[in-house]
DNA sequence: AATGAATGAGAGTTCATTCAT
DNA sequence: CATGAATGAACTCTCATTCAT
């Protein structure tokens, strides 16, 4: 499209490039420093330009944060087909890709509180997260439901939303280790053998 | 004393003791409604009352919502013990015991969510609901680490914010079954066996 | 008490109504120097109190307008009738009673505009205009006409958005003068006698 | 079009005019679907060009304004003397003016209230509307009240904007026949017979 | 000469909390 | 003691206008 090396954009496109690159740093700062529902003005502070421009690139908040961490979801939903295709046992490698998943959430302040809300703000990342890592989840789940190493019954959707939700206010307190929990219930995830 | 013809009487305990729990019911109310973040003054137009009436009652929000529960986390409190004492298996205990809590935070709109939230205004409603369940939890988790049926280094704080977490949103949305979540948190505790 | 001229209103409305009243005086203050559209915030700063407070007196800024002018446009709705009554002819009571209206309008800075906006937050201010007067003015229409003083063909809905129009902008500019062209109209509103 | 192979011609005052004309009709069409607040980037839009190219060449919206309408005001203005030279009586010749004003105005959504507006964005359009129309309206006036046919105490100025006002908002409102109006204000014009 | 990205003042609105009555 | 009116900070969003490319 953009061409091989991409170049045909069109003339100045280098600097709103570059200024919207500015403004991805600015908010992603701003998203560590106070989490995703800092006001648009701090970020607009923090990246030296003014609240129109914030809105002219990305008219609601969940745009802006989509675009942030884009890279980083695109990455974890190509690391799904990876593992599987590794070689490990299927559970291994949903265990994996969860760590994958949780690593990603915990360093983002607020983020998985913001999946859970039902603010409209957020409706479009809600969609987004959902439509790009619940098949990439899911493949991995069958994969090891077929293999008879995790129960059946739990869908992708609510083993994401149920990891994420156990990432909320990671971080924020030492006596608080989301990813052990996940992993017992990763772990719980596998049939009941007979005692 | 206010029976009777009284009226110069000092009523008021009695009158204060009316007006509280009139406040607390609709609290209640309130917060079935539209969760725990409802605005105060909904709160003080359910009661009939005048927002002031509230802060002198209960200064700060959290302060309201511990009362308006208390009954219930007693009770919780109260059942760890006697589950433990009814002579099934220790792990069955807690797993029965965090059903309970289950049942607790799922009914009551927004508290799993508020019981996550750093926000000053819930630093109360955090510390009672600590101090009187993580104890209770804490020896249910210790009476089956010490019988080999959980793995004993998660502590009850983590397990409880775990499960606090894994209720939040939990009715909702029809996809997402946070009791099923929690039941494989559970059964992800027991020790791994050799396989 | 609030006895005395006898005004069952509740204890301690006499402080809200002196607020109301500073308020009032203050947003017609500033709708003379400014025009109806003057923010909230400056209405605010004029009457020395908070946004707030003119939100929860008067919600829409329609409801202040009314408000400020209610008493004016009451006597002019009842200064209908008696004009009527007062002996002279019928075509002269309309126009005395125009004049009436045409009074009210110039003197107050940017409410003929007001009225003919289809701007949402001036709905409710129409109404009240268009509820009140209009019945006034077409019973003084009707009786000319059927003195046979006026041609039957205008309504008074038409006539009165006519005459406001007419004031758009008087006051503003000595080269025009709204009251002469007004009387214009209501001259032309004989029937055409031959030639 | 952009004919034969051209490039490095001096092409530009060919381009520059097709712009100017492209933005006039874009203009054009906008004020008719917006009335003539409508916002600058609208007009852009709609004409493909960007923001800064129309202030470029209108400095104020005023001057597009103008621009945009120049032709039908010309025509208005040169529609006087012919009209006052084809034999009617001079009250007719008027009446007949004020009925292509009207014309004029009714058909452009929002022009009449742009010329009320003491807006300083809009005064150069007042300007170049009374420059060149006041003038021609006097003449009639003149004429007519030579004649006899009109009192001789109302200006042109006067006039034109009482009309003008009479057509703020026709067209919105069924009930509302500004034309039907016009015509009564002109009637109003005559000098009073005795009765 | 054209572009459209950036600016930033300003409007409306909400609500926790205080305090005079 | 109860009341609820008042406060005012905080937030979102919209454009007219400027200016670097």
């Amino acid at each position: 499209m953009d061409s091989a090396a991409g170049k045909a954009a069109p003339r100045k496109r280098a600097d709103a490039r570059r200024n919207e690159q500015t403004l991805l740093d600015a908010a992603a700062a701003a998203f560590l420093a106070s989490g995703v529902d800092v006001p648009v003005r701090d970020i607009a502070a923090q990246a030296g330009v003014g609240v129109g421009t914030i809105y002219r690139h990305f008219p609601t908040r969940a745009d802006l944060v989509v675009a942030v961490y884009r890279h980083q979801v695109e990455a974890c939903a190509e690391a799904g087909p990876a593992l599987l295709a590794s070689g490990g046992s299927p559970h291994a490698a949903l265990a994996r890709w969860i760590d994958l998943f949780v690593d990603f959430l915990v360093t983002k302040h607020g983020l998985a509180e913001a999946l859970q809300s039902d603010d409209a703000a957020f409706q479009s990342l809600h969609a987004y997260f959902l439509n790009r890592l619940v098949p990439v989840c899911a493949r991995l789940l069958e994969t090891a439901a077929a293999a008879g190493e995790v129960r059946p019954e739990v869908h992708a959707y609510e083993l994401m939303r149920g990891v994420g939700n156990l990432c909320i206010g990671a971080g924020r307190d030492p006596r608080y280790d989301a990813r052990r929990l996940v992993g017992l219930l990763i772990e719980g995830l596998r049939p009941t053998r007979e005692e």
